[in-house]
DNA sequence: GGCGAATTAGAATATGGGTTCTAGAACACG
DNA sequence: CGTGTTCTAGAACCCATATTCTAATTCGCC
């Protein structure tokens, strides 16, 4: 009962998805969406109540995705070895979504959804948010027996701040990160995991 | 001959640099810049052209003045400590300034400035990215010898991309970055660093 | 085949913000 | 003190964009 749909969420989401990639939030423009699916720019409002949801939806989503896998990584059995490799993540992430990667690593979230989060979402990204920072807690105690602050952000400098700001100049650059890139973050992130034991032992 | 001036160049771009650093650039209106003056929105066009301008020029110079303190620190007479000494260079100077590390370390030039430099700027901005990239080559070739593409890449990595990627969580946060900060950023720029001469030894 | 819900289609509206314009004010200089 | 020039003042204009509204279309179902 009722005409078929000609666009769906998904492909408003993937058309939006492609417009950030290439140019940005500003880019992603209710027109430059229609035009990219060759929909008027009502058919958008059938299926998202705004752009500003739209947007929020889209950065939860890429989000989202990339926690899983990072988490599913820093988790992993050997507590040693679950660091480097979540910090090589990163990379080999940015090499599988070229695409999301940039939404994810060339704009913050107040790109996206600037002041509050819209309520139909708050919950959604407060539960993102809380995931990463129990997935980092939970890590730095199997590493070094207790999550203290300086531990903690030990840990986040390792796993998160370097390989992060060194994958964006690649992003950036819409080039894959060459296998070097791999090597640095892993050596600069086993010397700061290790520090702290050799400091540890010193004291 | 003449009026005197209420509103001089310089009060304009401190007040479009609070704007940016409180709010980026999309803050940064010419009414918002007006209203924080005290003064009509048509006064702003009789120091600056246009609001592209006006920012792009903002941009630049809080690059240039970050270079500057850079450079000078990586061309530091011992070629073993300037390196990291310029990674710690980045901690130090967003303690000291604020306010422009905001700008530096949260936007990107295409924040201010989307698509190409105008006309005006062009050739200051190229300035800018040919003395950053001559400041890189130059300590790779004095620490590794040669310039290759890996040496600097990993230069980069060190003496950029960690410090930079780090810092941002405290800049954003608008808290000064923490003391162990500065040995987080030296133990994983050393540890990078010295590699490539163990990497060579070995080969 | 006709009814009605879901949808397309795109024009109309509203708003925010950059830029320009006109009028008036102040000051230096003769 | 008048005069010209540089400025303030702020209204007016214009465009891009989000959002809403009305009409037309399609298709499952009776």
């Amino acid at each position: 009962m009722g005409r078929r749909p000609a666009f769906d969420r998904a492909s408003i989401a993937r058309a939006t998805l492609e417009l950030v990639s290439e140019g940005g939030p500003r880019a992603a423009t209710i027109g430059a969406i229609a035009a990219r699916l060759g929909a008027p720019t009502g058919s958008i409002y059938h299926r998202y109540p705004s752009r500003e949801l739209l947007l929020a939806e889209l950065w939860l989503s890429v989000v989202e995705r990339f926690n899983v896998g990072f988490l599913a990584v820093l988790a992993g059995a050997d507590a040693k070895e679950a660091g480097p490799a979540a910090a090589r993540f990163w990379a080999s992430w940015t090499r599988e979504h070229p695409i999301e990667a940039r939404v994810f690593l060339l704009h913050r979230h107040e790109d996206f959804v600037p002041g509050e989060w819209p309520d139909a979402v708050h919950e959604r990204a407060q539960r993102a948010l809380a995931a990463m920072a129990d997935g980092l807690r939970a890590y730095t105690r199997r590493r070094f027996g207790g999550a203290s602050a300086a531990n903690l952000r030990r840990v986040r400098f390792a796993v998160i701040d370097v390989p992060q700001g060194t994958l964006k100049r690649y992003v950036q650059a819409a080039k894959p990160p060459p296998a070097q890139i791999d090597e640095l973050i892993d050596t600069a992130v086993r010397a700061v995991l290790d520090a702290q034991e050799r400091g540890l032992r010193r004291a």
